[in-house]
RNA sequence: CGCGGGGUAGAGCAGCUGGUAGCUCGUCGGGCUCAUAACCCGGAGGUCGGAGGUUCAAAUCCUCUCCCCGCAACCA
């Protein structure tokens, strides 16, 4: 491996565990994955990290209604969140809990510093309180003006709580916009924020006494920190801080890149870099807020049964089908819409017929023509030039295009090797050169071309899907040999080894066959949660009515 | 006047620092047989939501308008 090019830290959310992770999260996790691999192969000493968002009235309730405690239920959770994420083998380097002492106690001191700098007062957080569900909601929250949750009225509240001074940063942040083009992409998201500053800030609310499950306030245990202050911090308590000295914060922060989903961008590009502000701390160099993936044009919702469960997909299609699809086929930064159909042809047309069957036919011919072994390159055909112009220059297109995070244009840039490829066979018809043996050293050419086509294919895919782009080595039996990022750029690496024909790395699918059966799979599944969400309501309902007997 | 995004071929999308409208799928026709009935070539199909403006030139910039969708301080 060649010499560090310099540290690379880059975050995903953590995640709310209040229920199994769906493809949404699936989709941002590996999105941060792809460019963590990327940058690693590129040469840079990367830090990934992901965790888990544990605190809250949401958790605490969900856990009640499950007759759990709440860490006893985050707990479930949070090993099903790993188990997925080991399965698709995400290669974090660190998983986050907001519940680890490494944690609490580190949010605890920041809460103190920015207290004690006067960033931090006590007063009072009005709201619409419903009374039986002992929430607070905001106007917009409200069902027909009553509580989403138990259909109630609900009447203006106020309780004590902490605030934390943002207004005052309000300049601060928007001159970090304005100054800062390349903090924040896309453009619209951008705007949105600017928007939103100027607009003006309000304070902060950052403690709760309505509920327990959270950090207490150091100096004042009736209340606990509420929500953002305690999960943004996640991306710096790991690196030791509030203690400056601390190697790991030394080393990795500021963070290059959080990457985070459109709904949550505001917190991190305005109430983080506030706190960070305060703190007196650098801010993240960029954040990255990706689109949605859409079901029947509308949001995954558990009321609307809607989920899709990438643990079903992963186990019928694989990890790296469902890498390549998310990655494929969608626009970062732009909502997407996911239907089977999109994800089994995307898979039929790209995975099986153009890159597993150029696999397939090369090694074949190889084998047939060649003994089994990679030749030599010598004098070839008019077609080899453009051939391996395009494989030794898709690295580039990648690289642009990887900068962005745009994916989709990164595979296309791939995919566009593959399909020269593939037509670089029907122009040079080896099938023909080898009914003479005059034609020997050209069709060793070409066959040495598609084997080194493919070979810079292998080093390209890598960080998209590792296991096809092994796969692909093993047969063309260069498994074992280490290349490196810059061999993309490099003819002629591949002669002498020998080929060994495997099974289809992707085989085709019968489209109408397996639409019909993931349609009979979600319509089970949809069935399963409406009973589900159910049996929460009534449990839910139940422990309301016990309260209310214990008040009277 | 709360803020923002989108409306481009039958479907899904890209293009939007202005200069012959592009990709994937579908469709029609052809080629090939090495390969996972896969692969390759060619054709048809769009007055780029509507109206107006700037310009030699607009999908691309400006104004107005219609329709869809998000956000609005605890959903990736």
């Amino acid at each position: 491996m060649a010499e560090s090019k310099g540290t690379f830290y880059i975050t995903t959310p953590i995640y709310y565990p209040s229920d199994n992770l769906h493809i949404g999260h699936t989709y941002c996790t590996v999105m941060a994955d792809a460019m963590a691999r990327f940058k690693r192969a590129q040469g840079y000493d990367v830090r990934f990290q992901t965790g888990t968002d544990e605190h809250g009235q949401k958790i605490q309730k969900i856990a009640e209604e499950n007759g759990m405690t709440p860490i006893e239920y985050v707990d479930k959770i949070v090993a099903g969140v790993k188990k997925l994420w080991d399965t698709m083998e995400i290669s974090y380097d660190d998983f986050v809990r907001t519940t680890e002492p490494r944690h609490t106690k580190r949010v605890q001191e920041m809460f103190m510093k920015m207290y004690e700098k006067g960033d931090i007062y006590l007063g009072r957080y009005e709201g619409l309180y419903c009374t039986p569900c002992e929430s607070f909601w905001t106007e917009q929250q409200l069902v027909d003006g009553c509580c989403p949750d138990c259909g109630r009225p609900v009447e203006k509240a106020s309780e004590e709580a902490y605030f934390f001074r943002m207004s005052k940063y309000a300049p601060a942040l928007l001159k970090n916009f304005k100054e800062n083009k390349d903090f924040l992409q896309p453009e619209s998201r951008r705007n949105e924020m600017i928007n939103f500053i100027e607009q003006g800030l309000d304070d902060l609310c950052i403690s709760r006494t309505s509920f327990d499950w959270g950090i207490p306030v150091p100096i004042n245990d009736k209340h606990v920190i509420y929500v953002w202050f305690d999960a943004d911090a996640n991306y710096i308590t790991t690196l030791g801080y509030p203690d400056e000295d601390s190697p790991d914060y030394k080393k990795w922060w500021p963070a290059d890149y959080h990457l985070v989903g459109k709904e949550i961008v505001r917190f991190h590009t305005i109430i983080w870099p506030a706190m960070l502000m305060s703190l007196g701390a650098p801010l993240p160099k960029h954040v990255r807020g990706h689109g949605w993936l859409l079901i029947d044009g509308g949001k995954m919702s558990k009321s609307k049964g809607n989920i899709v469960d990438p643990v079903m997909l992963i186990d019928r299609y694989g990890v790296d089908a469902l890498k390549y699809f998310l990655l494929r086929e969608y626009t970062f930064g732009q909502d997407g819409v996911f239907t089977n159909e999109v994800l089994i042809k995307r898979l039929n047309y790209d995975l099986a017929n153009d890159l597993g069957n150029l696999v397939s036919r090369t090694v074949s011919m190889i084998e047939k023509y060649c003994g089994g072994v990679i030749p030599e390159g010598g004098k070839g055909t008019e077609f080899d030039e453009d051939l391996i112009r395009i494989s030794t220059t898709a690295v580039d297109e990648i690289e642009d295009a990887m900068e962005e995070f745009q994916f989709n244009v990164a595979l296309e840039a791939l995919w566009k090797i593959i399909r020269r490829a593939n037509k670089y066979i029907d122009e040079t018809e080896p099938w023909v050169l080898a009914k003479d043996e005059a034609n020997r050293e050209v069709l060793n050419t070409v066959m040495h071309n598609l084997a080194e086509a493919l070979r810079i294919v292998t080093i390209l895919l890598f960080p998209f899907m590792h296991h096809t782009a092994d796969e692909i080595k093993r047969q063309l039996g260069i498994l074992d040999v280490d290349y490196e990022w810059e061999d993309t750029r490099k003819w002629d690496l591949t002669s002498g080894y020998k080929v060994k024909k495997g099974d289809p790395i992707f085989p085709r699918l019968d489209i109408d066959k397996e639409l019909a059966e993931l349609e009979e799979i979600s319509r089970k599944q949809r069935e399963e949660a409406m009973a589900k969400l159910k049996a929460q309501e009534e449990a839910g309902k139940k422990i309301e009515a016990e309260k209310n007997a214990k008040k009277n």
